[in-house]
RNA sequence: CCGCCCUUAGCUCAGACUGGUAGAGCAGUCGACUGUAGAUCGACUUGCCCCCCGUUCAAAUCGGGGAGGGCGGACCA
């Protein structure tokens, strides 16, 4: 297999820590950090869950991106996160974090420069509870909604949800970070941390923001509900080529109206950072292989119809399947 | 604590006044058409009608109790 290493040598380190990123809070401070990236800390949160999807992927194809540009990586096992939203005890959300380190690692993060850290191990300490007090006492209620997760159909918005927030705010300072990552859904609370930090005399750090990939179904984009198809380490190979030739995928780069072309996004934001090649096998009556290591290459030929949308599929869908196999290993290890 | 309103398909909701075991839109599934998907046609599926007790030949519908959710309870009045 050719996960790439050397393929990125060809990017600068501030190329290589922001690309494919949608929003980067602000770029001289990332300039800065990519300055002297050696032993700089980033994180990325996550609610423990058992099986880890594709949005879980493309923060963790992020991380891989600045442990190879020579920064340390912070995983937040969030436990606390999750109790606070009922996800169930701490036992439960305990073993589906141990099962998330496992995927995380399986899939390519590397084990020395990865630390996974457990929200518990901290957030509930004297220093931090207080610190916690101090910022619900600074933010109103207001602002701390707009910054919470949304809601699942049915669910009531809970004092906890509110905390939620803050304490993620806090997280970059106690686990002594200099960069937060997140998806797109995860700017405003990056928002609020570097608001209100200073209040308790803490630095600003900056934050960068990983896309939301549309619905693979609809092409919708970002507000994509849960309801919608989503690929995950626990897809056997025929369940992602099922998933993937279902996905909404006319031959353009920019579809009509707000939706978006949902295979290329995956070509772009999952396949193209880890291989340093892709080939798409081709019947000779439709033209035979062809070879890409461009994303935007690959995007144009299926613009000029070059590239047709299911020749792009079955390429798309064998990449996926070779990232998502060692963690779908992984997990039928640790279930049986 | 008090008052009013809501709870029916995965979702948004009709149906309740005038009891007769349920409907629409969207979603979903399957075909046709496209070398993908979508769009477009064609077909199809879906229900502890929030729970319990009662009235009745018969309850989603009426009565009582309970649970969950929403809104309101200074002045203007």
């Amino acid at each position: 297999m050719s996960t790439s290493t050397n393929a990125d040598s060809d990017l600068d380190t501030y190329e290589l820590i922001t690309r494919n990123a949608d929003e980067v809070v602000t770029d001289e401070e990332v300039r800065e950090l990519a300055d002297d990236p050696d032993g700089k800390r980033a994180y990325v949160g996550y609610e423990p869950s058992g099986v880890l999807h594709i949005g879980h992927l493309l923060t963790a194809n992020k991380l891989i991106d600045l442990q190879n540009a020579g920064m340390e990586v912070v995983v937040l096992l969030a436990d606390v996160h999750a109790y606070l939203n009922g996800k169930g005890s701490f036992e439960e959300i305990r073993e589906t974090a141990e099962q998330m380190k496992a995927q995380f690692l399986a899939y390519g993060l590397d084990d020395d420069t990865t630390e996974f850290v457990y929200g518990s191990e901290y957030q509930l300490e004297e220093e931090y509870t207080l610190d916690l007090h101090t910022l619900e006492l600074e933010t109103s209620l207001n602002r701390a909604q707009r910054a919470m997760a949304e809601l699942q159909g049915g669910e009531t918005a809970k004092v906890s949800h509110v905390v939620y927030p803050l304490m993620q705010a806090l997280d970059i300072e106690y686990l002594d970070l200099d960069l937060a990552v997140g998806g797109m859904d995860q700017r405003k609370v990056h928002m609020l941390a570097r608001e209100e930090l200073p209040t308790l005399d803490y630095d600003v750090r900056p934050a960068l923001h990983t896309p939301i990939v549309a619905d693979l179904t609809s092409g919708e984009g970002k507000m994509s509900s849960s309801t919608g198809v989503t690929i995950s380490m626990e897809d056997s190979t025929e369940e992602l080529e099922e998933k993937v030739n279902s996905a909404f995928c006319p031959p353009t780069r920019d579809p009509d109206g707000d939706l978006e072309n949902p295979v290329l996004e995956l070509f772009e934001y999952h396949v193209f950072p880890r291989f340093e090649e892709v080939v798409v096998e081709r019947p000779e009556k439709y033209g035979g292989d062809l070879t890409y290591t461009a994303y935007d290459d690959l995007a144009a030929d299926l613009e000029s119809g070059e590239l047709h949308p299911a020749d792009a599929k079955g390429t798309l869908s064998s990449y996926l399947d070779e990232l998502i196999a060692p963690g779908r290993e992984k997990l039928r290890e640790l279930r049986s």
